[in-house]
RNA sequence: AGGGCAGUAGCUCAACUGGCAGAGCACCGGUCUCCAAAACCGGCGGUUGGGGGUUCGAGUCCCUCCUGCCCUG
């Protein structure tokens, strides 16, 4: 039976240059990427995309899917996840999933239910819910809809609160009848390893400095100064991505300098990689190990994984 | 050298005529089924530049010293 890989962990940590490592090594192995940023075309530099000869090297899955006017979705993320799983058994390959986006993972690892967006609702929500009086109203409607959904939700978590009562209204279940929550953690549904990369915060925040003034150096301003220019616009979902964010609100006037903004964009990186570190720490089936341990590892032994993968690191 | 302005949390700044020193950001800890590189919640944090004085009470008023900025010679 085929068992898959799942290499999770913060940004910068180098689990992409690990799983490529071990692709190669391995020769039966296929690369499929769980990163909301990564599937845009034309953003290159700043979402540390693999290099035009990594991807053809390996076969990569997920990489420049979508144009950057176009908005993303976990749900599109699950559906083409599933459909390159698919291909790669059906090739009698296996996968290496990569991934930074622990909602994006969990969508494929888990298969959770989605439920469908409707916008107009929602968007009628948004407005409904834009004074304190307004969300506070929503909020107790929740609770009286779903009790369940509304103990899962901070109450001045507007969006959250959106989104559930758009689930709601939209479908006639509670938002909570699509699932148990995020920290139910079964057995996986796909048959997969989950592995963590585990970098020390320290060295991590210093990864994260150095990687922003390689991006620097190597024309991220130019690559953020192209996107603004494109006439298709840029759709939301791209535009937050962390460096293109802060240098786009640098071309807009909004901040004194380029250097601004990639202090800010490193910051900003930081408080990421926090909420990812929080976000796997939390899921008990991956296994912990050191960055450096998977790297120095024979990427051979690596690609025997079913069994073979290091204990957990403390 | 003389004159003026300023000094409050790690940073940027609040605090009506003297009346319980506060925000935002950073940092730390968390939450999470479609904007998720998002959104949200909680916490730590102070000898108000130093010293003296007036007052029931001083960040605030007075004296003095220190530091920075501006103006004039």
């Amino acid at each position: 039976m085929t068992r898959h890989l799942a290499l999770v962990g913060p940004t910068a940590t180098g689990k992409s240059a690990i799983a490529l490592e071990i692709a190669r090594a391995a020769g039966d192995i296929e690369i499929v990427s769980l990163d909301s940023m990564q599937v845009y075309r034309e953003m290159n530099i700043g979402t540390a995309k693999p290099t035009g000869e990594e991807l053809a090297e390996v076969p990569h899955h997920l990489v420049d899917v979508a144009d950057p006017s176009e908005p993303w979705s976990v749900a599109r993320t699950q559906e083409l996840a599933r459909a390159a799983i698919a291909s790669i058994e059906a090739r009698g390959k296996r996968a290496i999933l990569v991934g930074g986006t622990g909602l994006y993972v969990q969508a494929v690892v888990d298969g959770l239910t989605l439920p469908g967006e409707h916008l107009p609702t929602r968007v009628a929500l948004l407005a409904a819910t834009d004074d304190t009086a307004g969300l506070a109203a929503a909020y107790a409607r929740l609770r009286a809809l779903d009790p369940e959904a509304a103990a899962r939700t901070e109450p001045g978590n507007r969006r959250r609160i959106v989104r559930a009562l758009e689930v709601i209204e939209t479908s006639g279940r509670p938002f909570s009848s699509f699932g148990p929550g995020i920290q139910a953690y079964g057995p996986p549904l796909l048959p997969v390893t989950l592995v963590g990369c585990w970098v020390p915060r320290a060295v991590l925040a210093e990864r994260i400095a150095q990687r922003f003034a390689a991006m620097a150096a190597g024309g991220l301003l130019d690559e953020v100064r192209a996107l603004a220019a494109r006439p298709a616009g840029i759709a939301h979902t791209a535009e937050q991505a962390i460096g293109y964010r802060e240098l786009l609100a640098f071309l807009r006037g909004e901040l004194p300098s380029a250097a601004a903004a990639f202090d800010l964009a490193v910051r900003r990186t930081r408080q990421f990689a926090r909420r990812q570190r929080m976000w796997f720490r939390r899921d008990p089936r991956i296994r912990w190990v050191a960055a450096e341990k998977l790297a120095t590892r024979t990427p051979a032994v690596l690609a025997t994984w079913a069994g073979s993968v290091p204990a957990p690191t403390p």
